[in-house]
DNA sequence: GAGAATCTTGCACGCCTGTGCAGGACCGTC
DNA sequence: GACGGTCCTGCACAGGCGTGCAAGATTCTC
């Protein structure tokens, strides 16, 4: 008796099934269900016909086992409920809808070793590709899929490693220009209010703004606290307004610091933004536009980012090679946190 | 020698080629990376050596072919990006990956034939579950899951099919209740903000509060408009406030919602919250507790749900009867945007 | 030291699919 | 009617893995 274990009832059904019903060989079903193939439009219809009535499906595990692409692509993600991680990787699960790929999220935000775990559990699914999104997932994890293989995209990172491609936004820049409108509002004090978690475009708008700040002969104060969060920008408010001699101009290097920032400077200390202050946030989250923010900041450009990402899926990098990075411009959006010069 | 031999850029390192490295047959190779297998300590050694140097993974796609798990988990959910969704695909995905699962995250606010297209390739994989977050994802995509054979949970919804698990929270009750601290608030003339979203969650919020309004001789009017979102909170509070006799005691059915009719309530029409108006949220998510807001709500137990989901994905339901859905409780969380009684 | 019992190990098969190859069916032409 | 050509179709193999089975190796028992 040849019968398979379908003593379950609810297996799937396979190929085969379907060819004995159609009263065709497999090869017919395959090439039903592959582009290009050759099939006659009367099996075709009896193929058809057959795997309606089944229920049946192509088995994309097969499938991914023989071809070398599996239409997988694994996303790696660090505080994925923040407003601007949730609102990338949204925008990235469109576009790889899409492109017919599928999207294997990794949180990192968990225990590291059970991360650790789970990468290596969707590595082994053969992955297309992997694309990192900012923040502190160490280095190994990129070396890690590296070393398998792996066609690697990084997101507002900055590696220097040779293999994976390069996408981000133009921080040094941007940092620049929000120091440029501070100053023309007037500002006199300046301060970054920045998170103790090192990623690389935190800390490349910290250092721009205190370069810039200092090449205008200016002084500018660091406040670094906790985690990227508006917590930590609340906290920071409270520590640096207490001073007789606070700042007017500050810069939070991402818009939920800023948004503690505001709340505390105007619940606890009664200041008026921005005649008392000035704050400059960075990202443009949902909640910069919200009326009690109105917060003047820089917008990420999230849709093209991952339009360019999901199309840098498609021609297979150079290897050994460093990529240069891709920029995008991160785009001054003009509220109500700065006054107008 | 360390070099993973990788460089070559070609496939994957497969079993057959460890087993020439290490000397053994494949089945030994294969026999190490399988708990309860029997292999001696010295083949053993040998092998996890030849594979440590080739950088050999097992590949799921094949394990998954021949076992029927896949440890694939496909997660479905409508307006990812908002906070609530966000923060319930961030703790899923940890409980998931804690629990050696791997999420796929299919993302259906997008045009709906691409989402049809992306569940379809998501079933291919032969996923374990599929997790249903609130939302108005179709019915017949969920009927398309059951008739896979797919074990389906669904969060927050109420279909009433044979097949899923359900898992809710107490929506009605939490209505009710505040209906009652609005009422003991001294509330006279209430509303209640919704969305044209029919998603059974703020039907049933909806319905409840309207419910518990009329059986105390109360009436309470409808402002339902837009998307479930800031906007159409802030819109609704535009609409309602300027009419003379403007409500006292208003349930927002989001905190989304809520948050948009509390800033234009004060930005626009300069009320004091809550001396002139009180106001009730749903979720709790992270907004709520900002001080610009300190918005009265009630929580959605996130963690707990994840944790009760993805216990359910290990024993097998009963196909073709109707579960009763398990009821996590919604609690109020006190803030300042209600009248103490 | 012989036989029994236990542990290892390799072989071969199965899971589900895609595809090269060769043979067969069919068509058109002379 | 023969023949070349096109189109289908089934066979058989490949892809990477788990596992039952039986043979070989090792240990144990008396």
């Amino acid at each position: 008796m040849k019968t398979p274990v379908r003593a379950r009832g609810k297996s799937f059904v396979s190929a085969q099934q379907v060819a004995e019903r159609a009263g065709v060989s497999r090869s017919a079903v395959s090439r039903t269900f592959t582009d290009g193939a050759s099939v006659s439009p009367a099996t075709r219809k009896r193929v058809l016909e057959a795997a309606e009535a089944l229920g049946y499906h192509v088995n994309h595990l097969a499938r991914g086992l023989i071809h070398d692409s599996s239409n997988i692509v694994c996303v790696i993600g660090t505080d994925i409920a923040t407003p601007h991680q949730s609102r990338m990787i949204d925008a990235l699960t469109r576009h790889l809808q899409a492109a017919q790929k599928v999207a294997m999220l990794i949180n990192t935000s968990g225990e590291s070793a059970a991360v650790e775990a789970a990468l290596r559990q969707a590595l082994h699914y053969r992955a297309d590709a992997t694309i990192v999104l900012s923040g502190q997932p160490a280095a190994s994890l990129i070396e890690t899929c590296l070393n398998n293989g792996q066609h690697v995209i990084l997101v507002n990172r900055d590696d220097p490693v040779p293999g994976p491609e390069t996408v981000v936004v133009t921080n040094r820049t941007a940092a620049r220009q929000a120091f440029d409108m501070l100053r023309r509002a007037g500002c006199q004090k300046f301060a970054v209010v920045t998170s103790t978690v090192g990623t690389a475009s935190l800390v490349a708008r910290e250092t721009a703004f205190l370069e810039a700040a200092r090449s205008a002969q200016f002084d500018a104060s660091v406040i670094r606290l906790g985690p990227t969060a508006y917590a930590s920008g609340a906290e920071a408010a409270r520590q640096v307004l207490v001073s007789t001699s606070r700042p007017d101009g500050v810069f939070c290097v991402t818009d939920l610091l800023a948004c503690g920032f505001l709340d505390v400077a105007r619940t606890e200390f009664g200041l008026v933004v921005p005649d008392e202050v000035c704050v400059v946030g960075f990202d443009d989250i949902e909640q910069a536009g919200w009326s009690s923010y109105q917060l003047t900041t820089f917008r990420q450009p999230v849709d093209q980012i991952a339009d360019h990402v999901v199309g840098l899926l498609h021609h297979q990098p150079a290897v050994h090679t460093i990529q240069p990075p891709t920029r995008f411009s991160a785009e001054p959006v003009w509220r109500k946190t700065v006054r107008p010069r």
